[in-house]
DNA sequence: GCCGTTTTCGGCCCGACTGTTTTCAGTCG
């Protein structure tokens, strides 16, 4: 029994009282109880009074010990009797909360998708006192809908989108300022939909340009403070603008920032020293007075707050913690895991060099594939010491940029490496990898990636769980031993700075960093475009509140030289 | 159901929007 069962225990008897239309308290309180778990740090064993947890009480604290003993709570198996399984991922559909379906299963006997369907063709929920023509229409069309498209899009297939409208934007008239908002501006890995906050003093103006966007399918909604629009991309997107007067926007972005968890926190702050938040300022209670900001340095200061980036807005703790000193991407000296054409790369060596200088960067390692990895016109031997050759000839040509010969070397489904220490020791920075045999168990891939993190030679392991976002799920890591194995010896853990891919994932990377390992953050560029990835890959990084020393990126060629001296070192002492 | 340095009862984040009503409940972010 751990922790995680606990909290889906408590978590799936909140939905079910949502369907009974239980007290909304009540719910919440369920709900709050699995979040003073999950934010504990703590496992379920060394939790001695699971009642000491502040939003554990009673009650919750009553069926949390039942579970515990019983793997089962006489409150849920009660409330499963009451409530139609069907009924739970209704709940998904637009408009339908716990209060209508409560009404509709006891009213209509809707029980699942396929009597909802029935109830509103013919006629039965249009009938129903508080439901009409249009609720139907809506619910007919919520569920034709249903599994057209992933209900989260993974951010990758995002930014291009993003991009594209921000450049419009650029360009329309009447607008201050504006600013991306919502889980986008928070780095989640997938979202819903892109919220726009958009200071104006003509909305009528910047609404009509709004509509009239490229890449605009369809309007949902055209009104004074709000425009809805769906965008054209990789996948359909509902777009959000809101249009705000000047004033309130800072308000306004902080609010449609989020998380909401992270909101309910700042307005229960607040509330505490006699103000009420809303989007459109700070109300002082006494007086009705409202304050607006032009910052959200000083919005947050209002309340005795120092600045929290919105990366770390997520569960809420955030407000009542210290902010730590984040990585940003000025402190990014360099890019320690691209390609060039001598193996999958678009650009040559020497253009990788010119572009990395444009960057400012201090270092680079090239690291092209090994010569498992066909596909992808991997490197052997011979061609590693023929780049080698090159590679010196460049450090001599660019006395502003240090290049280190590396190499992305695979780790082979046997757990061997695809080469021998004596070469490995040619090299500056030798990365490992796997990019095969993903389906084997995780006992099996462990072995591989424990194997690849002890050899001395081994300087750091990229992407370690192979995961694309929304795409795959990789191969299975124990990421806790993989980050402990890495600590003890010294093997620098990546985050893959991909869209794609961050993986590292950031919830990890706060564990490993607590755990005291060494992080990289790289773009594993294949060509110019991908080295701006580093950008996301640095936000990834703030999301798991990693901080500049931790990253191997931040420090000067020297460090770096000399942690590779000295790993190298304890290879030739074995 | 939880909570309390104003409170053991009466609050619990706030406001917009929608569709339904005729002053509001439910849903959503």
């Amino acid at each position: 029994m751990d922790k995680k069962q606990v909290i889906k225990h408590l978590e799936s008897i909140a939905v079910h009282l949502e369907l009974k239309g239980e007290n909304a308290f009540k719910i919440s309180a369920y709900r709050k109880a699995a979040q003073a778990l999950e934010r504990d740090d703590r496992s379920l064993n060394e939790i001695e009074d699971i009642g000491s947890l502040s939003g554990v009480g009673k009650g919750t604290k009553a069926v949390i010990e039942e579970f515990i003993a019983n793997e089962e709570t006489e409150t849920l198996n009660q409330l499963k009797r009451d409530v139609p399984e069907g009924l739970i991922p209704l709940l998904n559909v637009q408009g339908l909360g716990g209060k209508k379906l409560s009404r509709l299963y006891h009213e209509l006997g809707v029980t699942d998708e396929a009597s909802l369907r029935a109830a509103s063709e013919n006629g039965d929920i249009e009938a129903l006192s508080g439901f009409g023509k249009k609720s139907v229409e809506k619910i007919i069309k919520a569920l034709d809908e249903q599994g057209t498209r992933p209900e989260r899009l993974p951010i990758a297939s995002v930014i291009p989108t993003y991009e594209a409208l921000v450049s419009e934007l650029d360009q329309l008239e009447d607008i201050e300022r504006y600013a991306i908002a919502g889980s986008f501006r928070r780095l989640r890995e997938d979202v819903k939909d892109l919220d726009f906050i958009i200071a104006t003093n003509q909305a009528e103006s910047v609404a009509n340009q709004l509509v009239n966007l490229s890449g605009v399918k369809e309007v949902e909604a055209k009104g004074e403070t709000k425009v809805t629009v769906v965008v054209t991309g990789e996948w359909d997107m509902s777009v959000d603008f809101r249009l705000v007067e000047p004033d309130a926007f800072v308000t306004t972005l902080h609010h449609f920032t989020g998380s909401k968890d992270h909101n309910v926190e700042m307005r229960r702050l607040a509330k505490e020293q006699g103000y009420k938040i809303s989007e459109y300022g700070i109300e002082h209670v006494e007086t009705g007075e409202v304050e607006t900001f032009t910052t959200e340095e000083a919005f947050f200061e209002r309340l005795g707050l120092t600045f929290i980036p919105p990366e770390l807005r997520e569960t809420g703790e955030e407000v009542e913690m210290t902010m730590p000193n984040l990585i940003s991407i000025d402190d990014v000296q360099g890019d320690l895991h691209m390609h060039t054409t001598w193996s999958d790369g678009a650009q040559s060596l020497e253009e990788m060099v010119v572009k990395a200088r444009e960057f400012g960067y201090h270092f680079m390692a090239v690291t092209d594939h090994s010569k498992y990895l066909q596909v992808a016109n991997g490197l052997n031997e011979e061609r590693l010491r023929k780049q080698r050759t090159m590679i010196d000839e460049m450090n001599a040509k660019y006395d502003d940029i240090h290049i280190f010969a590396g190499v992305e070397m695979d780790i082979l489904p046997d757990g061997s490496l695809d080469f021998d220490d004596d070469m490995l020791a040619e090299l500056d920075f030798v990365i490992a990898s796997i990019h095969s045999s993903f389906n084997q168990d995780e006992e099996t891939i462990m072995t591989r990636l424990v194997n690849a993190i002890q050899n001395p030679y081994v300087d750091m392991i990229a992407h370690p769980t192979g995961r694309l976002i929304g795409k795959r799920s990789g191969y299975p890591v124990n990421v806790e031993q993989f980050i402990e194995q890495a600590v003890e010896h010294d093997t620098i853990i990546e985050l893959n700075a991909n869209p794609n891919r961050l993986d590292l994932t950031w919830s990890w990377l706060k564990v490993a960093q607590e755990r005291g390992a060494k992080i990289a953050i790289n773009t594993d560029a294949h060509n110019y475009q991908m080295l701006n990835d580093m950008a996301t890959g640095i936000q990834a990084a703030r999301k798991g509140w990693i901080e500049p020393e931790t990253v191997v990126n931040t420090w000067s060629v020297e460090a770096i030289q000399q942690f590779l001296t000295k790993k190298k070192g304890e290879a030739s002492e074995r």
